[in-house]
RNA sequence: CGGGGCGUAGCUCAGCUUGGUAGAGCGCUUGCUUCGGGAGCAAGAGGUCGCAGGUUCAAAUCCUGUCGCCCCGACCA
């Protein structure tokens, strides 16, 4: 491509409202231009690169067994009121009605529609396992879009999901998809990492994402220091550690005017954060509240929490005025002891002895308490956020927390989908078979940005070879005065097309400060520089995006092949 | 959804407090010079100041409404 002919909108200003560094370099290097809230226009720069992602995907899928095909992105109401989640779906799920009357949603996802594909189309289990894809425009409704592309509203997403006869076979389907993700997720050239993940209300069991390593990455990863653990943090246990120490101290009331949060009282009774216990309310399962006890430093997890059979999911505090009046006092000095609601307790809080807590009088807590003693003994359950130096779930060294940015999503539906909307298959003895569903997302826009994310200097982008929008640049310098860098460029140019080779030509005739600065900007990885003095010497400039300095090589086309390897 | 902020030239922004002829930088056009890391000089083009009302002799500026966008928060007692 001539760069002459083909429109690239670099820009020097940095766009007011980017925040990371994905969005602005996407901007400044014209690779995406907003239209509106978490829409954008991909521009032929950036559509090269998210047609590049596309490729390898597609690639990817094809050799593992998927077959592609495309559903409609709008959707009608009905097939969602089937499977239950036309009312449970809440904003994010652009609604819309046609010239009818009738309702319709933008799909956010397409179970359902593949559900009933599946069901208008396959009659028997010879016809099983079958994964079928697309990669398609989805459209959620997220409460606050930001980062560019990296939480849009529209965006494109590859889809697959797999129908099985049995459970066993699921585990086959998902473990094709798992190895297939590693194969995508290594192309593009990301670093990244699967980690166990908690399946939403997409619902069932098995279920992994695969996390672009960045420090602006949205989700929080617990990994482990030696081991192969790693989980998102919404997943990640934590484990009973073994019985408390005996009580020793007596249970007294302090005075303690004005203190309400853990760390107030922590510092004003001079006792550590680890000892205190928190007790926090939430909607039980019953339609009441419920106390939940974490340990003064940690956190609940909500989706944890939402688990648990007395507590309501999905997870929802208690409101404010609701919890004084059922203790009587003001949040902030709440605690176990003569709670007037049932507490259950995190691991780490059930083990603490001698600890303090809130007394459930205003600018009151107390010390020395003791499960047991003091208080009811509490059921205990794993309800808090993992926290960076607990022990591996596992067993194998210590958490680390990482930040990543979520590019893939693999799940193991089980039959949610088409129990809930009547697939069945015969099988070999004409009995009537509930296909076990599998499915797996990628973000296929999102990556473009998360590789940048990851890979980018103070002079813009630096593609990976394989999704960059082309792979070499052919820069002539002082075209006004030599012909003969203007006419080697070009041959050199028409050579590496002819080669087959995604290749550049700045033919704009500029200054050398302002190409480079966008051969820079937008990352192409290879660049040669033409001019009098190499060519002098029959040699052409070569640098790679990321070496400090350029080389002289011959002025060949072998000699620029051999540099692209 | 709650709180805050911003809408002025293609882009980034000033002007608004204290109403009185629409501004800068970048970009764009033309010419001359320059030509190895975002050149210099000169001359130009380009804006119903988001939209709708209101106050006023007079509104980008003050008031009301509305739309759009951005940021923070939304379990952390």
């Amino acid at each position: 491509m001539r760069l002459s002919r083909f429109p690239i909108a670099t820009t020097k200003e940095t766009p007011a409202d980017a925040e990371i560094v994905s969005h602005r370099l996407m901007l400044r290097a014209g690779l995406i231009r907003k239209l509106g809230a978490g829409l954008y226009t991909w521009m032929p720069l950036g559509l090269r690169t998210l047609r590049k992602i596309e490729s390898i995907v597609r690639e990817e899928m094809n050799r593992a067994g998927a077959v592609e095909l495309l559903m409609p992105s709008i959707q009608p109401a009905e097939l969602w009121q089937e499977s239950g989640r036309w009312d449970v779906m809440g904003d994010e799920m652009l609604r819309i009605k046609d010239r009818h009357k009738n309702d319709f949603c933008y799909g956010p996802t397409h179970e359902e529609v593949i559900t009933a594909i599946v069901r208008a189309d396959v009659r028997s289990y010879r016809q099983l396992p079958i994964n079928y894809y697309q990669i398609q425009t989805k459209f959620r409704d997220e409460r606050r879009p930001r980062f560019g592309v990296m939480r849009a509203r529209e965006f494109l997403m590859k889809d697959a999901y797999s129908f099985s006869t049995t459970a066993e076979d699921l585990s086959q389907q998902y473990e094709l998809m798992r190895e297939a993700y590693i194969r995508i997720f290594t192309r593009v050239g990301a670093d990244f990492r699967p980690v166990q993940a908690d399946s939403g209300n997409i619902g069932g069991a098995k279920s992994e994402e695969f996390h672009i390593l960045a420090l602006a990455g949205e989700d929080l990863l617990a990994v482990s220091t030696e081991g192969s653990y790693a989980a998102n943090v919404e997943a990640a246990e934590t484990k009973a550690s073994g019985p408390r120490a005996a009580a020793t101290a007596t249970l007294e009331k302090v005075s303690t005017p004005g203190q309400k949060t853990c760390e107030q009282v922590s510092k004003f009774m001079k006792v550590p954060l680890t000892a205190k216990v928190k007790l926090m309310v939430a909607k039980a399962a019953d339609g009441g509240l419920i106390g939940i006890a974490v340990r003064g430093d940690h956190e609940i997890n909500p989706i944890k929490a939402a688990k648990h059979p007395k507590v309501a999911s999905p997870f929802e505090m208690a409101k404010i005025e609701d919890v004084q009046k059922a203790f009587g006092c003001e949040v902030g000095y709440l605690g176990p002891v003569n709670a007037p609601i049932p507490v259950i307790a995190d691991f780490a809080a059930s083990e603490l002895a001698d600890f303090v807590c809130g007394a459930n009088e205003v600018d009151h807590h107390l010390k020395g308490v003791n499960w047991g003693r003091d208080c009811a003994e509490p059921e205990t359950a794993d309800l808090r956020m993992i926290v960076e130096g607990d022990p591996s779930p596992d067993g194998v060294g210590t958490i680390r927390l990482l930040r990543g940015i979520e590019g893939g999503h693999i799940f193991q539906l089980g039959q949610k989908y088409s129990k809930a909307m009547s697939l069945t298959v015969q099988g070999e003895n004409g009995e009537a078979i509930t296909p076990e569903m599998g499915c797996y997302g990628i973000g296929v826009s999102r990556m473009a940005a998360a590789v940048i994310e990851q890979s980018h200097d103070a002079n813009g982008i630096v593609w990976p070879d394989a999704i960059a929008p082309f792979r070499v640049i052919v820069t002539p310098i002082g075209t006004d005065k030599s012909p003969a860098a203007k006419a080697a460029a070009e041959t050199l140019y028409e050579q590496l097309i002819g080669a087959g080779v995604d290749a550049l030509l700045d033919d704009r005739g500029l200054r050398p400060g302002p190409m480079f600065a966008d051969a820079d900007l937008i990352g192409i990885p290879h660049r040669i520089v033409i001019g009098d003095k190499g060519l002098a010497a029959s040699q052409f400039e070569y640098k790679h995006r990321r070496a400090d300095k350029a080389e002289m090589i011959p002025a060949t086309l072998d000699a620029v092949l051999a540099k692209l390897g």
